[in-house]
DNA sequence: ACTTGACCTTCCAGTTGGTGGAAGCTTTAC
DNA sequence: GTAAAGCTTCCACCAACTGGAAGGTCAAGT
């Protein structure tokens, strides 16, 4: 564990596994402040920083759109929040994820389906295309 | 069922439901081919066409991306075609979807748990930004 | 001292699959 | 006759980055 320092954007993106293109990307989208900024105008990140950044990048892998991030981010930075808050965006988003869960395992079924009863060989009848190309429901 | 008649994109959307705008972006995509005009640059649509336009929403609804539907068109539309061909296509997208599928599904539970141990009242404890603002792992 | 390479900066383009709107021409309906 | 509806093209925007070009800076090696 190193003590506070002040680091360039290369290593802050090392320690918190967000690519420089990304944290500046993320910047410019507002969802991090804009960093400070040395007398050449480089980007210098602070260990808390780091932190913000290591809390974004689990949001997202959580699949939180970024717009949720950035509200989530505000709840963390606040020390009066609500979990009723933070709780209605993580359920917000559960309701989100099942309901594309629900498409793509329709999907992911039918094709399954299809692909099961399709031969797979020279010939060219095929299941699949004909229900693609069904005239009728 | 009206007989083989041209018409205007308009009437082929609503036949195809495919929106105007949207017929006209495959065309521009290379996904169908351009559509014949009249003297006055509309685009003109035959039956077969609508069929076409049918074709590619069935696809894009069972989330083919728009490169292999535009393979699969192809394939439906080439008599000697090998059915393993088209068997192929559907099966790389049957484990492209599971691949979403176990991503999303680890989400929705991650984020599930978190939620269920959450008291969502006034307090601002929270087991979920505490997950996503953790230090360790 | 100088050069090379690895950083950093900004800006622009491309990705996927469309959607919305503006400006302008036709055609249709009243 | 005129206005609404529908057609045309082109440009911009959504999410969430990623890649590349052009140029500035800095540390190390010779």
């Amino acid at each position: 564990m190193k003590p506070n320092g002040m680091m360039t954007i290369g290593e802050a993106a090392a320690r918190s596994s967000v690519p420089p293109k990304t944290i500046r990307f993320y910047e410019e989208a507002g969802i991090i402040k804009p960093a400070a900024r040395t007398e050449n105008h480089y980007r210098v990140y602070s260990d808390a920083d780091v932190e913000t950044l290591r809390f974004v990048q689990r949001a997202r892998m959580l699949g939180f759109p970024l717009k949720d991030v950035a509200e989530l981010l505000e709840l963390y930075h606040d020390r009066k929040r609500a979990s009723r808050e933070v709780k209605k965006l993580a359920l917000k988003h559960v309701a989100a994820l099942d309901r594309k869960l629900a498409e793509l395992t329709a999907m992911r079924n039918t094709i399954a389906v299809l692909a099961e009863r399709c031969q797979g060989n020279d010939r060219p009848a095929c299941p699949i295309l004909a229900e693609l190309g069904a005239t009728e429901h």
